[in-house]
DNA sequence: TAAAAAAGATGATCAACATCATCTTTTCCC
DNA sequence: GGGAAAAGATGATGTTGATCATCTTTTTTA
């Protein structure tokens, strides 16, 4: 074995680091695997030892710290236990946060790259529906509280989070962007019955 | 004047409506200029005459049902009235229903383009805002009837519609997706107030 | 220490594409 | 009918990028 071992995986690791790094900024078509390869300090033709194509490359870029349990790219100043009671408000707000909003490079893919994705093939696909899951069950199961959503309620938090977070970003007026991400949080925190003596003085029960 | 006068106008009007179909599909950095003309039945070099440049067209390809009054491109068997008193669960149900899901061509641009959108300057991301304000205003104060949702919950269930869609368009699994645009429409609908006497019988005030 | 073999580097190929300069066609007005 | 001028067509141009064939470097094991 040429090449300390283990220096294939590492590689490899940067390359995938770096290639989500600049698809988050540049989508797919904005990128060149020249571009991704002298990022990771390499030149282009070893590319093709480590991915059969850039589409390959695309799709195990595709993670999040939904799947990916060694994910360090926390957005700034956000951090979330995993295994807090309140584990769903902290990711409703940590997602819908200013910082994850200004975070492009360290983004989820699932807001910065829909629309690629819905383009780009069944493993894509395959890899954004995975994310997807993985954020709904944390949503629905991930807490020992006693309180969880109900699946419906776990796939609408889920989906305003991203819904809201992908209209903030395709939008010019910042403050449009924000309203929009506070109504989400607002809603969402509702919707999975976390907003109990919050802030705002409300009824307990009462209808959206 | 040489030329029919209204030729040029109309030239134009084709080369918006093919482009939308194709940027729809695939995405601005996946079709050509030469594409566009050529399925608008002329050749690449007239663009210049009528765009300035492929941004430029973009940003004018980016309307949609609430910004276009002539939209007939409405989704099979899909209508919407637009002076109904119940316009708002109608635009939901229509939003989030399988014809849109399966019209890639006639979607709406802020499902289909969203993170192309994020990327490509000033005058595209407004105009993907001016399609969401059209959104939640209509949502918002676009019936007659007495109840209308605040503006939260506007932006909420307008974030739910986009969301809800780019999601269901980005996985692979099409139970998946099914199980998503269910999920949105029954929460966006109970957001809006508009689930009184539907299928379900539900408890009339209920917390979500 | 020498050979093997994997990892990486170099250079080439082939195709696409946005944009522009320059023709050619089409109508309208007189 | 004839000319003007807009709309459209044609043919570069220069760049970029994915992929591949082939060379060079690195390091381990025998």
């Amino acid at each position: 074995m040429p090449y300390p071992s283990g220096h294939r995986d590492m590689t490899r690791a940067t390359i995938i680091r770096v290639a989500r790094r600049l698809f988050n900024r540049f989508g797919f078509d904005g990128v060149s695997v020249g571009q991704i390869m002298a990022e990771a300090g390499l030149t282009h033709g070893g590319f093709y030892r480590h991915f059969r194509s850039k589409s390959d490359l695309y799709a195990e870029a595709l993670q999040c710290f939904f799947t990916d349990p060694g994910w360090d790219n926390n957005w700034e100043g956000i951090e979330i236990d995993r295994d807090a009671a309140d584990i769903g408000p902290q990711i409703v707000r940590a997602y819908l946060s200013r910082q994850h909003f200004e975070s492009i490079e360290n983004s989820c893919p699932m807001v910065a790259l829909p629309s690629d994705v819905a383009r780009n093939g069944e493993s894509a696909k395959r890899a954004y529906e995975t994310v997807f899951r993985a954020m709904v069950d944390i949503l629905q199961n991930g807490s020992r509280a006693n309180q969880h959503p109900d699946r419906t309620a776990a796939l609408a938090i889920a989906a305003l989070c991203v819904g809201g977070m992908v209209i903030a970003r395709a939008s010019e007026d910042r403050g449009l962007a924000d309203q929009v991400r506070d109504a989400c949080t607002e809603v969402a925190l509702r919707l999975g019955g976390w907003d109990e003596g919050r802030d705002r003085a409300r009824p307990r029960r009462r209808p959206l």
